[in-house]
RNA sequence: GGGUGCUUAGCUCAGCUGGUAGAGCGUCGCCCUUACAAGGCGAAUGUCGCAGGUUCGAUCCCUGCAGCACCCACCA
């Protein structure tokens, strides 16, 4: 093995040996465990976020896997309607072309072309992240069979009543020229204007003022409404206002929903172009006068004049004309709200038109239900708060898209316009009884991505035929997701896994944190902070990382900032780290918080950790690969020592898995590693291994103590570290008595019965303390590790004489020490340094090696320590409640540390008057 | 306007049902001791946001406040 640990090579062959073995797809008799993998878009690459998610589902499937389960991680990957159908129409714009130049179906073919050119990045960036996926079930949302899922669904929904077309406001989008639904919009708060407007009465005796942000509806306005109880007003409902512009009358109307206290407490009501004025038209019986195109320019609804005018002139020109009027009262700043599209970023307009809905009240109140009883458990819990939150406030959902690329809806409208639907006109014509002659149209319209994304948890598995899998694997076990798509996706997933597999289609939701740069800031291009993980698998050099970070910015000009900033944070670029080590750093950065800083310095730590590891598995091959001669084996103290800690770190990480804390399981097995394993553990081995006077079954039984707890710790971490530990155990493995192709398919380490001995800890923390305790002397007064010294024992019970007498080797080693001798009965104690251990003193001799300046200051620093703890534990024993109240197992232990404290200051109050009387 | 989080060592964060404040990185010494200098040994560092309350005892529970972040929402 090479003396340091180089992911590149390994990586690529390890994997290879997983996948052409077979070793993804699901094996063996044990209880199902399945998660579906949120479907990245199809035609995307992998960011830190998709890094992050894969990396906790991968450790659990390969946990799991390892446990005996029967394991599935489904793969697939989403067609992302709008957001991929702008990426092909913007590769069109740049030939000078538009989608309408090339037609509905050519420009679908372009999109299937695109998605088989770039489809297969993120399955790439995933095998190189060691995503177990079984790629043998890689789905797509567009596949035939998910295909026919959604016309499925739609069908049932439809007969059921839950699926309705209606003429109704949505929010319309002019840029895409689609409908939206409501969690598609993104409100942007901005600085705008309230426009005083009189509107006069037409009978010419006077007029009202009324406010507001969008004086180019007016044009579009209704009536004029105030509340029912407003005393300025009363009297005036019915009365008619002659709208400025449009030459038209409008009344007067009183609806509650006025607020007095705004602006002039009058509201003009448009209800063609705002959704509460929609509430209102209704209410009132009021025209719908929808004064924009479908391009938000004026349409035909408005004054001849301005047919044409996109919105934000005709706004100009309609408070100028107004103005010239002498119709502005006044203009005020305001601040307010806009509605934009989350992908276009297009201000959007209420819109009235024919869309798709689902009525989602039926489904959400079961959904509701099953997170409330328990069936599905959000962790971290507080999560169930954010979804029943939305799910009780739950609109009804727009499904359709006037978007080209996604499912076109299965319905049918004849010549007179009556809908059919079907599973394909064929089935449509032959559900409604129609004759083949009958000329039927297809909806143009396709639906919501998030429609098919829905039905993911049982459409992968093969429904609607009953499949085995899906008999085996729904409901899956847990859904791994960040919060900002519980509404857009969990929440539809569980509405529609209940109706249609009436079962919860997953029993837990891990609600992971989200990824920000090292300040806690959002990754974004235009930020200039994107990570690409794979740079930190494979490293990039600093002038390629700047080209990637300032090429393709919406906004140019950012560019030098970004390049600054980029030279600054990584003068060289960014070292190629491997995978494992960028795992581990994600496993350990999954705590409970909502937003988890990425610090590249925490990815060079874990990467010295397999370092660590590499080489620690060098030594134990080294001192344990060479076979040796058969024969019977004795434990050492530090064989079960270390057997028992191994133990003691299984059952944390197994918690650390079994409660979602892939922090707290990296945390104890990084801990075990480093500072028990190769520390301690290592470091007594050799005493043992390097020893002449050890016998050979003492050392039999280390090598397989070596041995064994090395390839215990290779399975216990592998489900964070793939690759390294597969690699070091293909080496190990078979050394360790295992068989078999691959750590994959070995069995997860599991808490041995017998294995916990705390006697044998108590002994070797009287060991490890020995040696702290004098080589903190020899750090504290500069004694070089060369330098052995000789040391004397005083006060040493029996207790203590055999256990130094049964651990001299390891002392010996570990501590530098030359030996030991307890002081005769009556011998006095010699000019030493000393260090405490209960009633034992171990004294470092200073003739010759120790400075008395030093050593004196030195126990004054340890004196003013044991003061201060001794000073809190009084006070507290000096409190009478706490003597009463506490329960007696602390007051006792309370008063143990003061009778130590208290010694342990005689002590040293001797030591100094000893070593001062030196000077 | 409603809701949800967060505030602990210079930085990034743990701290399980209240009982002596921890880790990584960074900092400071001493060491190339044949697994590892991507290392070893040792050291320093905290009014646990602020103010109350409950308790013998609060980083932890309760209340209020401040700051920060996010989500939802129709005030024209």
């Amino acid at each position: 093995m090479d003396k340091t640990y180089s992911p590149g090579e390994i990586e690529a062959r390890v994997y290879r040996l997983w996948e052409t073995n077979g070793l993804f797809a699901p094996a063996g008799d044990g209880s199902p465990y399945c998660i579906v993998i949120p479907p990245p878009n199809v035609t995307g690459t992998l960011h830190m976020g998709h890094a992050f998610q894969d990396t906790i589902m991968d450790a659990l499937t390969r946990f799991h896997r390892m446990a005996g389960d029967r394991t599935l991680w489904q793969p697939g990957a989403d067609h992302a309607g709008i957001a991929t159908q702008m990426v092909v129409e913007r590769q069109l714009n740049a030939q000078g072309l538009t989608r309408h130049d090339l037609g509905r179906e050519r420009f679908t073919e372009r999109v299937w072309q695109w998605k088989e050119q770039s489809g297969g990045a993120i399955a790439r960036q995933m095998r190189r992240l060691g995503a177990s996926v079984d790629w043998s079930r890689d789905r797509f949302t567009m596949d035939p069979g998910m295909s026919q899922a959604v016309q499925e669904a739609f069908l049932r929904l439809h007969d059921e009543g839950l699926i309705y077309r209606g003429k109704r406001l949505v929010n319309w989008d002019p840029v895409l020229k689609t409908a939206l639904s409501d969690l598609e919009v993104q409100s942007e708060e901005a600085d705008g204007h309230l426009w005083h407007i009189r509107y006069p009465f037409a009978d010419g005796q006077g007029h009202v003022t009324v406010a507001t942000t969008r004086p180019e509806t007016l044009l579009g306005d209704a009536a004029v409404a105030f509340h029912p109880g407003d005393e300025r007003y009363r009297g005036l409902e019915g009365r008619r206002i002659a709208l400025p512009l449009a030459d038209r009358e409008i009344p007067m109307i009183a609806d509650d929903f006025v607020d007095p206290a705004f602006g002039s407490g009058l509201v003009k009501v448009t209800p063609a172009h705002d959704f509460n004025d929609y509430e209102v038209g209704q209410r009132h019986g009021l025209p719908l006068i929808n004064v924009l195109a479908a391009d938000a320019k004026l349409g035909d609804a408005a004054p001849a004049r301005y047919h044409g005018l996109d919105r934000f002139d005709a706004r100009t020109r309609i408070v100028g004309e107004l103005e010239a009027a002498g119709l502005v009262e006044k203009v005020e700043p305001h601040r307010l709200v806009i509605p934009k599209g989350d992908r276009s970023g297009a201000v959007l307009e209420p819109w009235l038109t024919d869309q798709w809905y689902v009525r989602i009240a039926p489904l959400a109140e079961p959904a509701i239900r099953a997170v409330q009883d328990g069936r599905i458990r959000f962790v971290p819990a507080n999560w169930d708060r954010t979804y029943f939150e939305w799910m009780r406030n739950i609109k009804d959902w727009c499904i359709s898209r006037q978007l080209w690329w996604g499912h076109r809806i299965p319905a049918w409208y004849g010549p007179d316009g009556a809908v059919y639907v079907g599973r394909s006109e064929a089935d449509a014509r032959a559900r409604a009884g129609l004759p083949a002659d009958l000329p039927l149209v297809q909806d143009e319209d396709v639906l919501d991505t998030w429609f098919s994304s829905a039905l993911w948890p049982f459409s992968t598995l093969g429904w609607p035929g009953d499949t085995p899998e899906l008999r085996r694997f729904y409901p899956t076990s847990v859904l791994v997701t960040g919060f900002d798509i519980i509404f857009f996706w969990v929440a539809r997933m569980i509405m529609m896994g209940l109706r249609f597999m009436v079962d919860v289609p997953f029993r837990e939701v891990y609600v992971h944190g989200l990824i920000r740069d090292h300040e806690g800031q959002k990754m974004s291009k235009s930020k200039g902070n994107v990570i690409d993980p794979l740079d930190i698998v494979d490293g990039i050099g600093l002038e390629e990382l700047v080209a990637k970070r300032v090429t393709g910015l919406m906004q140019p000009k950012l560019a030098p900032a970004i390049e600054r900033s980029t030279r600054k944070q990584y003068p060289h670029g960014i070292a190629p780290y491997g995978t494992d080590a960028l795992r581990f750093t994600f496993a350990s950065l999954a705590t409970q918080s909502r937003d988890l800083s990425f610090d590249l310095g925490r990815v060079e730590g874990y990467r010295n950790f397999c370092n660590k590891l590499w080489n620690a598995a060098r030594f134990v091959l080294m001192t344990a690969e060479s076979p040796v001669e058969a024969g019977p084996e004795t434990l050492s103290p530090y064989d079960r020592w270390i057997r028992s800690r191994l133990d003691a770190t299984v059952a944390a990480v197994r918690d650390g898995f079994a409660g979602y804390r892939f922090d707290l399981a990296a945390q104890a097995a990084y801990e075990f590693t480093w500072y028990e394993f190769c520390d301690w553990y290592l470091e007594f081995s050799k005493t043992v291994m390097q020893s002449p006077d050890v016998g050979a079954d003492q050392r039999r039984g280390t090598r397989r103590t070596l041995l064994e707890t090395l390839e215990a710790l290779l399975r216990l971490l592998h489900p964070l570290m793939p690759f390294i530990t597969e690699e070091i155990w293909q080496r190990v493995g078979p050394l360790a008595g295992r068989t078999g192709d691959s750590i994959m398919r070995q069995p997860y380490p599991s808490v041995l019965p017998g294995a916990a001995a705390p006697e044998v800890e108590s002994e070797v923390r009287w060991v490890m303390d020995f040696i702290l305790g004098v080589r903190r002397i020899r750090g504290e007064l500069d004694i070089a590790p060369s330098v052995p010294f000789e040391l004397r024992l005083q006060n040493a019970a029996p207790l203590d004489l055999e256990r130094y007498a049964r651990n001299e080797g390891a002392l010996r080693r570990l501590a530098g020490i030359a030996g030991a001798t307890p002081l005769a009965a009556g011998e006095p104690a010699p000019q030493a340094a000393a260090a405490l251990l209960g009633d034992l003193r171990i004294l470092v001799p200073m003739a010759g090696l120790i400075d008395v300046g030093s050593e004196l200051a030195r126990l004054d620093r340890r004196r003013s320590k044991i003061e201060q703890e001794l000073a809190r534990a009084d006070a507290k024993l000096g409190n009478e409640k706490f003597v009463r109240n506490a329960p007696a197992a602390v007051v006792t232990q309370e008063r143990e540390r003061v009778l130590e404290f208290k010694r342990e200051l005689a002590q040293l109050a001797e030591q100094y008057e000893r070593v001062a009387s030196l000077r």
